[in-house]
DNA sequence: TGTATTTGTATTAGATATAGAACATTTTGC
DNA sequence: GCAAAATGTTCTATATCTAATACAAATACA
């Protein structure tokens, strides 16, 4: 029994793919020949030859006959750079256009993994949706989650299309004081490809959220997974602190879109961080 | 044009393999019977029973005939839950078995990206290396690194394979003031899906660091890969301000391995937070 | 016990991936 | 202009992937 593997072709057309973005390859730099390429991983010309147009379809690479390939201006449309902490917000104040679509809503028994994230009692009861949120008609997260359905009846169906859900639990009087986040990478299945766009198979941002109430409970619990093409998520920090006490301390810093990394003007004056209340 | 896809069997091992490891699907579980997921996914019995032979060789499933498949205790050695923050400092306070290997130790010219991230003159040389670090002889992080050739010439490749970078760095006299970091999701390609023993094309968690002194200049630039079933970026935040201005405050936060997220005692009372010295 | 369900195994057929080769067309550079 | 080298195109041949089907063996349950 052989270990599942992927395609040859894709493969390198990954392989590539993946330089390509890095920056390992810069714009304009020349591709190896196809010949040559074949030789030294050791493919068929064909082989090469479908991966490249993979990536000649992507608008990475340009092929001229009798030329050579050629790295074309990487990373496309990157435009949205956002930071996971305040990204809604960040995108409203630019003024870009944001609308989610609600794909269910429902009120079940909580699941054994959410009971105990939210603390809930043995079969308690809650409010369960499904969201996926566009920028300018562009998909960029899947957001589940589960609230307690004594608070999840306090807001409508309409209420959750429109309205970030922190917004609803606050104005329903519910305080919101901690929050836990969890950031991880998953793959694409076939339903989130299709919604999210991108191809099954594709790496994916995995947030997961409990905020508590300044009771200690559970009051959301939030699934999200964001195109990592799309969005990054991003954080400064400082070194406080003196001798063997010196450390970092996080400053949770906005990013804004087109900008690339970029450290804080000055020392201190640290910004305002907010938490997206999706 | 097709755009190039992982075969079924390989995109429905993965998937499995994920919700396995995540714990969607809980050890003990059943899984549906053969025909069942052929219906569900739109495949063939025989593409089911190839993903699923490979997701019994990897020990995650036990599969009984006449009786069904199910889920074995997964996360065999789940040991591990870090905190990107502060992970290395963590595992050594545990006694944890930490390595690296040094893979690659030279000094070159500096590509355009990392000239721009560092803020480095044109052509300025920097001192390169890629290692992988093990904990308990199981491979959990690739790192590559790039430091300004000044400040690479003060420690000896022997030094790096042993101490931590940021150690290395402060011993020098660089005084790291700033650190801007981003956290993204890749797939694993040939070399580095063997480095880190994950199948080609898995997901990997992806850390882009870019630290500077306190004149502002780029000291380390560090793009690491971790493997999201061992690690996951975690962090806590705090409800503060009043009114309108209420925002959340990251508070970095430690995470036990094998505790789950679970939201600070009482509140207030901050953990000293810390960034990895990889 | 008997029946339904499950996994294990085998066969057939078609679609696809890959290798290898030949030749055309375009570009580059002498 | 000419030769070398690059991509574009077409073909043959083999191996693998996937679908579809049938049947055997093991298990669970009434």
């Amino acid at each position: 029994m052989v270990a599942i593997e992927p395609s040859k072709t894709q493969r390198l057309y990954l392989l590539l793919k993946e330089q390509i973005l890095k920056g390992v390859l810069s714009p304009g730099h020349r591709l190896p020949s196809e010949p040559q390429l074949a030789a030294q991983h050791r493919l068929s010309r064909v082989t090469i030859r479908r991966a490249l147009e993979g990536l000649e379809q992507d608008g990475l690479i340009r092929r001229q006959p009798g030329a050579g390939t050629f790295v074309l201006d990487a990373r496309p449309r990157k435009g949205v750079v956002g930071d996971l902490s305040n990204m809604l917000a960040h995108l409203v104040a630019m003024g870009r256009a944001t609308r989610a679509k609600l794909l269910s809503f429902s009120y079940q028994p909580s699941t054994p993994a959410v009971s105990a994230a939210l603390k809930l009692a043995e079969g308690e009861r809650v409010q369960h949706s499904i969201r996926v949120r566009y920028i300018d008609d562009t998909p960029f997260s899947h957001l589940t989650t589960y609230v307690p359905e004594r608070i999840g009846v306090t807001y409508s169906e309409a209420d959750l299309a429109s309205t970030p859900l922190l917004t609803l639990l606050e104005r329903s009087g519910v305080v919101a004081d901690r929050a836990s986040q969890t950031v991880t990478a998953t793959l694409a299945g076939p339903e989130i490809a299709e919604l999210l766009q991108v191809e099954i198979g594709s790496p994916l941002l995995s947030m997961t959220r409990v905020v508590y109430d300044d009771h200690g409970r559970g009051v959301e619990y939030l699934s999200a997974l964001y195109r990592p093409d799309l969005h990054s998520f991003q954080m400064e920090m400082t070194r406080t602190g003196i001798g063997a006490e010196r450390r970092w301390s996080p400053v949770s810093s906005l990013t804004r879109p087109g900008t690339d990394t970029k450290p804080l003007p000055g020392r201190g004056n640290p910004r305002r961080p907010s938490i997206t209340p999706l």
